[in-house]
DNA sequence: TGTACTAATGAATCTGGAT
DNA sequence: TATCCAGATTCATTAGTAC
């Protein structure tokens, strides 16, 4: 084989990586530095400071200088990958442009950009943009012609209740009792990923014996992962802190015993729709008249799904408990739209809806 | 205005951009063509075909002539649009981190990163890789420093239930009713988006009447949505085909009425209320005692709107944020006053006050 | 032992108008 | 352009504490 596997090495990712020997690994997954450019600190509504990712280490001097610090990783990685070998990268919109385009210049062949959806991820506290609420990956192969890479399509179909699966992958954050704690209780590393994040990336694109190579361990994600799925591992890291603490948790995996990679299933939840969604999918318009069931009260619509009576204004559920004087109020059935048949509730077009979305 | 809007141009997109007047347009949506080595058959910008496709330096030299075509008319947007303008872009893996990285070089600041997950995309049906589920938006403000982009932010939340919108949106391919056709029933043009993305984009990141600038105009999905929602277009397009059909497509939309346009504003908008107003009101006097929520600690208000609790006067904002010892604080919410029904926050008063006023 | 409430926290490019 | 300051702003989840 010729190149030692399920070791950390301790050292400059760039200059470790020069060491390897080439077309030795099968598979790579990077989660470098993402180059975020943040101002100053970040209050929550409450006053408490968001605990920043300000480490030295995703500090770059320009755009220039973040590029060819990631040509120069990429392209080892690349040399030191199998021809059949394919590649993972993580990121997110601060570098996730740069490291695509790098791969594309490097002759690496996009297969796919896959979607982390996070289920909890921390929302915009000043209200100022979209609640950046996923993570973007890159799965690449080696060069136009490796056609040979690795895709286990049916294990995947089977993990998504027989569907084909689909781009967008839905997870939560890395909390809880995964999350890896230093000697003080706070978090051992800035930014650790869910280790259902790797079982996935894993599972789909390597097989059983596979060496995978990490540029970027931290405390070792994907080397807990890889031993758990019967796969080797090699990681790069540059904190001995951190090596550490990955030799710790992997000592403590016990790999999966071959015939038993079984795969959870996953619950489907009947999709939450906004009446906002009504409008845009144009089942109801600005300006339409929407009815208490009766038929005596009136509310009107407006484009972005509040709700207009009088002076009263809000969502469906406000309103239909302010005209009410109600506590509460189920604004889906309690408003009626008039149809041919007569008043209906507008329920029935968020079923509409519904009936069209992926059953993920 | 010096621009003429509500119109269509057909011509070559770079060269009909530079006679656009500079900062004349509130956004660009831009839906810019793909076509990177799609299928067998590799092709530059121009439609020429690339020979020897296997070949390292002709796959470098169309991402070369891919990037200096991004780079021109992403360049004439910067100037066309105003100081406070902002921009969106669609693609997908095949060109959206060409584009998103031309986006940062030119100084674009990018705001978010958006995914439409697609309801029902269309199947991998060789089985070699993830369903291609999404496609990615990029949302970038004119530059680092402009922070005064249009973010509607309640509307947003509305429009999602009470809840922050996120960056993945979930909407279903353009099909049916919706998809234009040729005359013989075939799809009218490849890659027709659906007007409900376009409807939350407009709603997110215009005010009516803001001209949105679409220099791939196809068959005018975006000047669709912005007629439909009170807004101005202009659209560039080469194919004069297209260019008829949008004519048509759009001559047919009805516009919302504008008091139907009206969305949730954000309470920033609303008008400055100082606290002084409140006391010329009568609605409290000199002397009268404020309480923090629980009403342990106490302040007297003077004459002038200022707080004295102790040694320490100021603003309410200034005195809520001492007597807590925190950074800041939003006195209209932190400070009660004794009602027949027990304590209520000081911002009922503010929006007495505000219900009385002109509504502009 | 359960239930209810409080506190903490996560890769974040996070205010804006007047002077 | 820099400074000042009013005042607007959070979701899902886990862990801990009180009752």
């Amino acid at each position: 084989m010729g190149v030692l596997a399920d070791t950390i090495i301790q050292g400059d990712c760039i200059e470790e990586l020069k060491k390897l020997p080439a077309k030795s690994v099968d598979l790579v997954f990077a989660d470098p530095p993402y180059n975020l450019q943040l101002g100053g600190d970040l209050l929550r509504p409450d006053n408490s400071k968001v605990d920043a990712v300000d480490d030295h280490w995703d500090q770059f001097e320009s755009f220039a200088a973040y590029d060819k610090f990631t040509r120069e990783w990429l392209g080892e990685c690349h040399r030191v990958l199998k021809d059949d070998g394919a590649l993972w990268v993580i990121g997110s919109y601060h570098n996730i442009f740069r490291v695509g385009s790098a791969l594309q210049d490097l002759g690496f062949w996009l297969l796919n950009d896959i979607v982390w959806r996070k289920t909890n991820p921390m929302p915009n506290f000043k209200g100022t943009r979209f609640t950046n609420a996923h993570e973007t990956l890159i799965w690449a192969a080696k060069g136009r012609g490796s056609r040979r890479y690795t895709f286990n399509y049916d294990a995947m179909k089977m993990a998504n209740d027989d569907v084909q699966m689909r781009s967008d992958w839905t997870f939560p954050l890395c909390t809880g009792e995964e999350r890896l704690k230093d000697e003080n209780g706070a978090k051992a590393h800035p930014t650790q990923k869910p280790e259902a994040l790797l079982h996935r990336v894993i599972l789909a694109s390597t097989k059983p014996g596979d060496i995978i190579l990490d540029p970027f361990f931290g405390t070792g994600t994907t080397g807990a992962a890889a031993k758990r799925l019967g796969r080797r591992y090699i990681g790069l890291e540059q904190d001995e802190k951190y090596v550490a603490l990955a030799r710790e948790r992997i000592s403590k995996i016990i790999p999966i015993a071959p015939g038993d990679l079984q795969v959870t299933g996953s619950k489907k939840a009947e999709p939450r729709v906004p009446f906002g969604q009504v409008l845009e999918a144009g089942l109801l318009s600005p300006g339409d008249a929407l009815y208490c069931p009766k038929g005596e009260r009136m509310a009107r619509v407006r484009a972005d799904g509040s709700l207009v009576v009088g002076e009263l204004s809000g969502s469906i559920h406000k309103v239909g408990a302010m005209v009410q004087s109600a506590p509460a109020c189920n604004g889906w059935t309690y408003w009626h739209f008039k149809s041919d048949k007569g008043l209906a509730p507008i329920d029935v077009l968020r079923a509409k809806i519904r009936s069209a979305m992926p059953s993920a």
